[in-house]
DNA sequence: CCCCAACTTGGAAACGTTTGCGTGCGCTGC
DNA sequence: GCAGCGCACGCAAACGTTTCCAAGTTGGGG
């Protein structure tokens, strides 16, 4: 910036004022600053401008995992929309004890980022909490936590919807198949998830049956894995609802594998909007993932500019987009006369 | 950091030399300014030191699309390894004219990260030659470009013993499916893959075919797409071989949704070590990609601690999964006596 | 007993910005 | 023609580290 200043023989307040656009700059010298600054292809150091600002100008997602389409979905669309305004992203990938004690620990995005994007992070209490000492702003997106602002879709409708859908079509043993993760650790989604299909059996008068929710670990075998179980049961389930898409298919794989047909074997329902859903015809309730990142990132980004967000909760539409892989239960009666909640 | 050097009462540059494990602090002076620190829960700012240290403590990871398995296993897999050395991940997204230009415009990772980690990232000749601008070493993932350290697999020997295999069983109609960028656009990958595909058919004496290579917008519906344009040729293919196993897995999709058996009616390859692929049975030339990921991580960080990596090639091994959906053609001979090579 | 080496520590100048404050200038309005 | 005002610009003090250099202390050897 000094070598700016000296060529356009300006000082190096003038360059600072005029490559910010800020007032006080006559055009002239504005214009004749920038084409310096150009031709030197200079570009403000963002450590000594974030020394002096106490700001960075960047922010952090933390997900569990990367390559979960979930997550990466939304970690694409945080950063397209925070890179228009000129932000950055850091990743924290914290999956497994290891790496979210240490997370924990250390906080390592103290005085890294402006703002934290905690993106389907299962969380045990004590780390909950910690998240104060983070010193920066969080936001959540795909869930909710605490007090932070959040975007998330109403998954606990959601997930009803889906098993309404099941049991309008005359299902009565309906499985739900999740992945987990460190044990103890707990995710909004994950909850209201699990609560939304409880209740649309309960309304039905089903009584709860914890065989019919099988959780594996995180993995593409999951949804097959998942099935597997199910299918063993003494008195299997005719439809079986995924936590997720990803699990809805590789629960498809398993039951095509088996020679069962679907819907006219078994009845399947994934949720998330993964378009890999749509390449094996599976209905799927879906959220618009990409929106929900935008929309977090925009959150960021207002956050940075100084706006206060309080505890803004924005919550996006769903859809169940029936493609046809499910259908009345196999032994059963007729898909009318269900009994509706 | 001044409020610690109160507290312990030392020198600041006491405690800057004690926090990093510098020589030249007593054992027990060392130990109450660690203490101290704990105590006012302080870190370092990384922005001053970096502005005094005149590094970073940043890798940025430079992929066309997040939503890619390879691309974000590649990240997962960079994120872990530099975080145990205590370095940020910074994520770019370039996908699409309007993302590359604007990237290769304002070369946003200048002075924000030590090194740049390029991921399966298509670019045009103009782009190649304005990377020097950066300003930061370059590390390239899963190709190679120009004289940048890289780490790879023989994509050429990979997609010539694909290509082998199927030859092997009798097939002498084999399609190639592919994803298409920006055109004009290269990746090393992308054009090895081809070539090894095309040599394998030219050492077995059969002509080269256009038509029998399809390119496809990316997208969860490529595989699909690019099958459905091979089945529809007058002389249709009866193997397919796709350039990831993504794109193998929406093949899959639209073979079994028409009706065709894999391998009876026709066999199928992919490229990759997606875990997706096995879900499907889907036979795969496979890469150890976590590997490569950790390899490219490894570099970065041994960039950053001063050590020069001139030219380095890493070479990763790979191989052939055979899951089964490759058999000999189906009005075909057996698969004995094809001309191998 | 003194000198010197080794070690521990502190002072202060960088690093490259931003920004509050002050100065000089030309212009307007009377 | 003059007081006063606004504008364009420069000076210099932060921001929080690192690091060179010097100073002080301790202990050992001659």
């Amino acid at each position: 910036m000094a070598d700016v200043a000296r060529v356009a023989d300006v000082s190096i307040a003038t360059v600072s004022r005029a490559l910010r656009g800020l007032p006080g700059v006559s055009d002239e010298t504005r214009e004749r600053i920038r084409r310096t600054a150009d031709e030197l292809s200079y570009v403000v150091s963002p450590a000594a401008s974030g020394l002096s600002q106490r700001a960075t100008r960047r922010v952090a997602v933390v997900v569990p995992r990367l390559d979960a389409w979930f997550q990466s979905t939304v970690l694409a669309a945080v950063e397209g929309t925070v890179r228009d305004a000129g932000v950055d992203v850091l990743v924290y990938q914290v999956d497994g004890e290891t790496q979210r004690r240490r997370f924990f620990r250390d906080l390592p995005s103290r005085r890294k980022v402006d703002v934290v994007v905690l993106v389907a992070l299962p969380l045990l209490a004590e780390e909950e909490s910690r998240l104060d000492l983070l010193g920066v702003e969080v936001i959540v997106a795909g869930g909710r936590l605490r007090d932070y602002p959040h975007v998330e879709v109403d998954d606990h409708a959601l997930a009803r919807a889906a098993t309404q859908h099941l049991l309008d079509l005359g299902h009565r043993r309906i499985g739900f198949v999740r992945t987990l993760d460190t044990p103890g650790a707990v995710w909004s989604s994950d909850v209201r998830r699990r609560e939304g299909y409880a209740d649309a059996l309960a309304a039905a008068g089903l009584p709860p049956s914890d065989e019919l929710v099988v959780s594996e670990p995180f993995g593409v075998r999951a949804g097959a894995d998942g099935t597997a179980r199910l299918l063993a049961l003494p008195d299997p389930p005719t439809a079986v609802l995924c936590y997720s898409d990803e699990i809805a298919v590789s629960a498809f794989s398993e039951l095509t594998r088996r020679g069962l047909s679907v819907p006219g074997d078994v009845s399947l329902v994934g949720i998330d909007g993964n378009p890999l859903a749509g390449l094996f015809a599976i209905t799927s309730l879906q959220q618009p993932v990409a929106e929900l990142g935008r929309a977090a990132g925009e959150m960021a980004v207002r956050l940075m500019d100084g706006e206060p967000l309080g505890a803004e909760r924005v919550e996006m539409p769903w859809t169940l987009v029936d493609r046809g892989s499910t259908g009345p239960p196999s032994g059963g009666g007729p898909a009318v006369g269900g009994a509706r909640g």
